[in-house]
DNA sequence: CTTGATTTTGATAACGTTATCATTTAATTA
DNA sequence: TAATTAAATGATAACGTTATCAAAATCAAG
């Protein structure tokens, strides 16, 4: 009974056309309104408990004020920031967000995509489940991809220079002495992300003439919950460990990864970073908390979120020529308790 | 032009009245309509490229077919793993979720109550942002709460037993022999959630004669961010440490602030557990993750979740006569690395 | 005052779906 | 086979908003 009333009854109760009623209620700017009838169409409102019919307002228009923002999975640390740096950017516009889980499954993905489009959101934000995800639905969809994959030519992307943060770890590594770098990477669905990784390890190492091999190589697959992917990250790092390898240092591709080696470190006794140094990359809370705390490669996810969204948004108004954007931030390495210098050989 | 093919064109194509082509497209069950005609209009439909407009039928069912759920702050550990367990359980029914974040601020959310009024979502699952928030906005909306407070009369409750947990862990501590139990909270938004902690904890001294002051409360603002609280969290810690407290050990309400007492003891060189125990609350992925790992009360969000999905689903759906239940859930004691039995007085 | 330009208001037609009822067709029984 | 009942389909009216155009009211200038 509260929400039952209409602009017809308010227009009955002011004895104005339901025209006017509407310019005043719901009408984009202040044009062509008396004050007097926008008072009493006002008060009429208020007497009688009009509240908007956004549903009836959303079929008319075909448009529901509304985006999508599509992510692998919300327990993952690396999400929730994200997210929320696209919803504090996106109420300025008094855009509202749908959010879409995926669980690292393209099925899901193409699901949701599908949802997408049928639910009339007026753009999307994609953090794509794989480099290869097809976006071939949401064509007529305005879109911003969260990645740094060069695979999806011709799209707006926003990410992080993953590429340059982890040199910028490598370079670390090795000005501390380090020689001899393990690779940690999570697999599976990430399986052709891995190749960059591998392929800047390689180069990395031959430039300066340092020895790298697939032994070097600590490969897990990345669970969809996180707690999981920690628990494989260490037998991971269990197996390595217990081939005697030469490695003084270890990249992580993420801070997961590298928290799980930091985890085995110190349940096997081994002094991190006396003995062993670690780098993350992400720049998750457990790394703060971590002991020790763990040097990581920062990834700015609010600010990735806001600046996505900002993009979208402007996509969106001005959808006329619009020019392909592809936003690269710079990472940040931020130095902790889990890196320093080589151990001196006995 | 791909999503403007309609109910009308798909009539048109096999002639036969929109009404039977809206059966066998959009109507509930399989009443009514010969195998032949439902063939005879999928067909049809899918060769003009037929796609049901969502905000058509919203707005003529005046349902959206989705619920909120309506929380603090995404970043907050707690929080993701809850909203997955409801959108695990949801899934099923073929609900979707729109998400609210209030950021504690009370203000905010009563505009987000109001917002979801009116945008028809057919229910909603509420972490109160403080034992007082005021629900009268949603009076006709089932909804589910996420609270063990008893503030909430005739109120659909699903929550964790926080008080059990908390004695479950002092119990243990007892048993451990310590005799001076710090109590580490939260407090600004939560302050009222803070009293009942406080009493807990008296009444569990005086009953075994322990020795308690308001000396050995350590209170902290929690912020917005966990990162911002931790940080805090530690400031909190460090000056408690400063007036050297005979605690042996500390409860703290939750796991952020656990870890932060936990990474000040590591960086005053206390040893955790010998010199002091720590139990936290929760069971957030940083306590596995931290060194030591740490002992901890664990509320099963997914389990809440789900659970509160499977609830609210029942009351849309079942909304007579529906009898108001509060559930609660008992919480584990995970016993970890930060607990363990008093030193011996040297 | 009258005319013309301009602002403000009113009448009405969609939008695409679902629901209600009437009508036709098929199935069953006498 | 006719009469009765049941099943399947058709015609049409909402739902509440916004948009379009026409009508009325106001204003400016001659």
């Amino acid at each position: 009974m509260s929400s039952k009333a209409t602009i017809v009854d308010v227009a009955r109760e002011c004895s104005l056309s339901q025209a006017t009623v509407a310019r005043v209620l719901n009408g984009q700017k202040e044009i062509q309104v008396k004050e007097k009838t926008r008072k009493k169409v006002l008060s009429a409102a208020r007497k009688i408990g009009y509240e908007r019919n956004i549903l009836a307002a959303n079929f008319r228009l075909q448009k529901t004020k509304s985006i999508a923002i599509s992510i692998a999975d919300l327990t993952n640390p690396f999400f929730p920031e994200l997210i929320k740096g696209v919803q504090n950017k996106i109420r300025e516009y008094g855009y509202s967000i749908v959010q879409f889980n995926n669980e690292w499954n393209p099925k899901i993905e193409q699901d949701n995509f599908k949802y997408m489009i049928q639910s009339r959101v007026e753009g999307a934000i994609i953090s794509p489940s794989h480099p290869r995800a097809d976006l071939k639905v949401l064509e007529s969809l305005p879109i911003i991809l969260l990645t740094n994959s060069d695979k999806f030519l011709g799209y707006d992307t926003i990410a992080n220079d993953s590429k340059g943060g982890m040199v910028l770890a490598l370079e670390r590594l090795f000005e501390f002495g380090h020689r001899n770098i393990a690779l940690f990477m999570g697999g599976s669905m990430m399986s052709a992300d891995s190749s960059w990784r591998l392929q800047i390890m390689k180069d990395f190492c031959s430039n300066r003439n340092m020895f790298f091999s697939e032994d070097l190589c600590i490969k897990c697959d990345m669970s969809v919950s996180s707690l999981d992917s920690f628990s494989q990250a260490r037998t991971a790092m269990r197996k390595f460990l217990s081939k005697d390898t030469p490695a003084t240092a270890i990249f992580a591709s993420n801070d997961i990864l590298a928290l799980a080696a930091l985890h085995v470190a110190n349940e096997k006794g081994i002094k991190v970073p006396d003995e062993l140094s670690i780098i993350g990359m992400d720049g998750i809370l457990s790394g703060e908390i971590s002991y020790p705390t763990l040097t990581t490669v920062e990834k700015n996810r609010l600010q990735i979120g806001s600046l996505a969204a900002r993009s979208l948004i402007e996509k969106i108004e001005a959808p006329v020529e619009w020019q392909t954007k592809k936003i690269i931030l710079p990472c940040k390495l931020i130095e902790r308790g889990s890196s320093g210098p080589v151990r001196e050989k006995k």
